[in-house]
DNA sequence: CCTATGTACACAGTATACAATAAACATAAC
DNA sequence: GTTATGTTTATTGTATACTGTGTACATAGG
């Protein structure tokens, strides 16, 4: 009953232009070429992409509804400021989840999510050394995802995705910072040892001391570069 | 140095036609006129209101960021269907989130915050009563919106507001079987005793069995319907 | 000088027109 | 009859034109 399969070729999906702009300005915000305060005028974007402005809208609606940008009507766009309360109070949220994640997780990690750790904190190790910090940062993004899959709840799991997704800028340049990646792999060992003896109170304690350490780590850095623009 | 204040009047701001769109079609879901599944073509809308596209499209973009409505590009969208394991996986995180929140917000309530809490609690009492399910429901969101914003977290607050609204219907719904708006109070006075004693971990535990009792119901709700739905 | 009002310009909000795609239907080949 | 292909139609994606509002600057009045 089975159909032809003769031209089923992983063909990439032809995005919408929404879809791009969408990807684009996140990309734009995340990395730091677009920063928080700057106005986004829609004239600008359609003009150096040669296409209109109603693509371009829609996709500010979703930006905005995403937090990445604040849009005042008849006003105009700006990349949505930052504060350090704003990180304070995303993990504290995110250090509930992702330590929930984790327990729930911990009677569920199969043997071959313990190696994928385990490897992946490895690689960690490398990038780490050679000062990667672009592919430290993803890796780590694979690190967590994999206890937030395991624990069963995709929607905490997006949830906390998409919580640490606009702060991207900052926790790259926070990961830059001497030591910082080092210091991360150190976590990470001590995570994966107390899921191999599924100590789960001990695998909640040690991801939320994580988070909070990401977070401490990413107010100094928001306080700092605010200090930065104080001082002109 | 006051400015003269002679105009300022409470002048109803002139909501963006987007908006108007946006609060129309989440109460059309919240309420049950438009069911999950049920596709919503903008010609449709745009044609009843008498406006162009353009305003709806840039609603749809907000409502499906939202989780409101999902759209296939070139195929159009359709109402959100709503799956049990939604609810259970939305409801673990509320019930971990408030439960956060009370815990919280415990030691900062102060005398007023308390009053209020009884004031609601008395007030739903007597709409349960009437079986006036509209008001139970729009006091009940403030009997929780007052420890979510006690607690000090902004954006806690506005995650649960935001989780809780997209099961209005069902939540309604909900309500209206026999006896849970009574059971509700029920609950309710207990978590106001324990906040007046300041017990902390019993107020986590008792918040967080009100959202899981919540989450039963409305699980079981929807299981309801679904059945109802395959027995054509 | 300072304040207030008028004016021009920039830009967002909305409407309309057109292009592109997907689904439904009909038609033809086997 | 069943399958495959052409065609129509409904509906979304995008472009363009127009309208209205906010801001900045200029100008007049005190």
């Amino acid at each position: 009953m089975d159909k032809v399969r003769v031209l089923d070729y992983p063909v990439e999906k032809p995005l919408t232009l929404r879809e791009r702009i969408v990807d684009f300005i996140k990309d734009s915000i995340v990395t730091g070429r677009l920063k928080p305060g700057e106005r986004v005028p829609e004239q600008d974007i359609a003009a150096s992409f040669g296409i209109s402005r109603t693509p371009i809208r829609e996709a500010f609606r979703q930006l905005e509804s995403e937090g990445f940008i604040t849009v005042v009507p008849r006003k105009g766009a700006v990349v949505s400021p930052i504060t350090d309360k704003d990180v304070r109070e995303f993990y504290e949220i995110k250090s509930l989840l992702e330590g929930c994640a984790a327990r729930t997780a911990c009677e569920k990690l199969a043997p071959k999510d313990l190696k994928k750790l385990e490897n992946l904190n490895s690689q960690m190790e490398k990038a780490a050394e050679k000062d990667d910090v672009k592919a430290f940062f993803k890796l780590d993004n694979q690190f967590h995802d994999t206890f937030l899959t395991a624990c069963g709840n995709e929607k905490l799991g997006a949830l906390v995705h998409h919580l640490v997704q606009q702060f991207g800028r900052f926790r790259i340049t926070a990961l830059s910072l001497p030591g910082r990646m080092r210091d991360s792999v150190r976590q990470h060992n001590e995570i994966i040892e107390a899921f191999k003896s599924r100590d789960t109170a001990r695998v909640e304690t040690l991801v939320r001391a994580n988070a909070e350490r990401g977070r401490d780590v990413l107010v100094e850095e928001i306080l700092k570069e605010k200090t930065r623009h104080g001082s002109y």
